[in-house]
DNA sequence: GTCTATAATAGGATAGAC
DNA sequence: GTCTATCCTATTATAGAC
């Protein structure tokens, strides 16, 4: 096995993925360069500013894939159904079907808080705003629907915590599933 | 000022602040001798297994908590929209409107969650319980008020970190709001 | 770029005086 | 029951050889 070269993205997604489980407190560098393979010289070869600069990363790998994986197939043109759809899907897709912890909630609650919060609130934001564009789309009044996008936003964090606090990962699925037809519930 | 002399209650409420605020791992000795006011020695003469002691007692402390705030209220023999009135009253005040994490969540994604597993499961468990058997009093159909009582902790859950992760207390009041209706709307 | 060694610090925990 | 001092370990981080 001629050792499978590792790409820097490669490296920032096991990276993170440590994160998720055990929190930014909880995870050590041990941790770290047993998950990634690489010792802890060339961690610091790496990242010269070590554990911090590794979290700033990590956060940049998410945005980018948080705008691919679920903001992008929201702000598509097809029917708001079908967006809303794509969404769930890419949810499920990017937690593995609730097996991933959220990093955003992880950091949030482990030390991450204090040192990225920006980071995290900005990806939120930008989250409950693409999804008020659909309901608005979808002909929902815009207080209603400022309201539901934020609950959405709700039901997926806590649809992760949950699931993981039970380990019980049906709770995630099916809370996925209700999601659409939740949000597009007629007003009453 | 003669020293507000704090029960051991007081004491282990204070150090579950300090674990709601910073999760186990992120939450020193330090932390804990301010919060609550007592030095290291103090703390070992009161909690002679440290760290991993306090984690139990603070485990104790939110399941009688729970039982009285949030499953007692569920369980009285009022109308079924009454009881879920009084339960997310009790989440309203037990959190005070969002500023307090949940321990359990926070406990779940910073390392506590290998240590208190079962104790997170369980109280997790019983609330879930609860909800079905208001559900069900209300006429649910059983699949259906299974369902539901999942996802009105999914929701619970989700509102305290996305609040957090907001930094935005509306967000959990708004959800709160909006759950009794949820849970009771007509089945479809 | 990776290895070994090592510094420097913080954290958890203990001992003994009072 | 609290204080001071201390130990041990884990952790972050750096230095220098290869």
């Amino acid at each position: 096995m001629p050792a499978p070269k590792k790409s820097r993205e490669d490296v920032v997604e096991l990276i993170g993925d440590v994160f998720r489980r055990h929190g930014y407190d909880g995870s050590s560098l041990a941790m770290i360069s047993e998950a990634t393979g690489l010792g802890r010289a060339s961690l610091y070869h790496y990242f010269p500013e070590g554990k911090e600069q590794m979290g700033r990363e990590v956060f940049a790998w998410i945005a980018t894939h948080v705008q691919r994986d679920l903001l992008d197939p929201l702000i598509g043109d097809g029917a708001p159904a079908d967006r809303l759809q794509a969404w769930t899907q890419g949810i499920h897709r990017f937690y593995e079907g609730g097996s991933k912890n959220c990093l955003l909630g992880a950091m949030v609650l482990s030390g991450g808080g204090d040192r990225y919060g920006q980071e995290i609130a900005g990806t939120l934001r930008e989250l409950i705003r693409a999804l008020i564009r659909v309901l608005r789309d979808a002909g929902v009044p815009a207080t209603q629907a400022r309201r539901r996008a934020g609950s959405a936003v709700v039901v997926v964090q806590g649809a992760l915590v949950t699931a993981r606090g039970l380990d019980d990962k049906k709770i995630f699925r099916q809370a996925l599933e209700d999601l659409p037809d939740l949000l597009l519930r007629p007003t009453g």
